[in-house]
DNA sequence: GGCAATTTTGCACACTAGTTCGAAATCCAT
DNA sequence: ATGGATTTCGAACTAGTGTGCAAAATTGCC
């Protein structure tokens, strides 16, 4: 009953993903707004025209793309090891997961950590993006109170620290092998949490 | 002799600094891109053709505002403590210099962090912050070497998670205090260092 | 009051932006 | 070959882009 033969007929060229793959390669080469139409379409070897029997407008565009990143890192937060156990073990778990959203849908979480919310589509996904923050925020409240995190700093600042370290994965971070986004991961949480200093 | 009476004579207006000022701060809201000489205009209170009597044209207000924050950084590299004493010192320094020029630059810096590269005003900032990312890794390389810093970690790694902490300072400080600054840098080196457990 | 200096203005231009639409192209199944 | 399905194309449109220029406005100094 494998029959997933991916019902083909009609005309072949792109399908909306395939789009939306250069597409998103394209706004994070130049930037969302620096990207026109027109040199999108060039890099898809298509006119113009074409792009709009996959997506009703550029923004449409954006959105999907917003989308594919905020599912990803909203899903870790639902994922069990993010709701199970001590804070601080929750809270190494979803920067784990960040940090493999982050390396997995590379181009889509660079285009979000790039929005301005100029438009309703780029507000919905910092309010998105903002909520994702505060969890995370919340989590590293929680492991201070347990005790798990030094006090001695404010908490919003630590959050903040923390999430500059994996949202700056998105600005170098080229794949090269399958294990290293978890050794990333691993580097990530023992600069955070034991430090630079040699000891 | 105090007379820095700022000679004034013929209309009054905006000088290139104040425009400047503002045009920076509507980069930063927008995106250097979707803000248009017309809603700069606007903000400024002026006609489009005003802004051109004081820039040349809209890559040199760019240009200008990259090299606020170049000269900035790169000013720290010449400090005396950048210069004078163990590789870590030595690093500490110019990361609390980074926070310090980041924090009273605040938005030259914030829009130098988002340049792309797609003209060659951006280019040649690219170049010069590439420039100051090496210096600094190459005092984290010497801080391993001597020592100071643990070596399990890929420098190269090391480097990156120090700038995604101090670089991400730019999205969300907001100055309020003038001792915020100081605070913000110890408590960056206080987690850099020494991490955020509790021991 | 006139002069030089400085800033602003209105209008225009060439160009590019995102978008629309009807027609053409190319596949699969019959 | 025919028909339905899917994708692409060329041409056009409107709104908005950055920029140039000659003239006007407003100041301090003589």
């Amino acid at each position: 009953m494998s029959d997933v033969h991916t019902p083909k007929r009609g005309r072949p060229g792109y399908d909306q993903r395939a789009i939306l793959e250069i597409a998103v390669t394209a706004f994070n080469e130049y930037g969302y707004d620096a990207t026109s139409m027109g040199v999108l379409a060039a890099r898809l070897a298509l006119s113009k025209a074409a792009i709009y029997h996959h997506f009703s407008s550029k923004d449409e565009v954006l959105q999907l793309a917003l989308d594919e990143a905020l599912n990803g890192l909203e899903g870790v937060l639902l994922e069990y090891g993010a709701v199970t156990g001590t804070a601080i073990d929750r809270l190494a778990y979803v920067l784990r997961g960040a940090v493999r959203v982050l390396t997995s849908r590379l181009p889509y979480v660079t285009l979000l950590l790039r929005v301005r919310g100029n438009t309703d589509v780029e507000r919905l996904a910092l309010t998105r993006r903002r909520a994702f923050d505060r969890a995370v925020s919340a989590l590293v409240i929680e492991a201070r109170d347990e005790g798990s995190l030094r006090s001695d700093i404010d908490p919003r600042v630590v959050t903040r620290l923390l999430f500059g370290m994996v949202n700056s994965i998105a600005e170098w971070y080229r794949p090269e092998g399958p294990e290293d986004a978890a050794q990333l991961a691993d580097d990530v949480l023992a600069v955070a949490l034991d430090g630079l200093r040699r000891r």
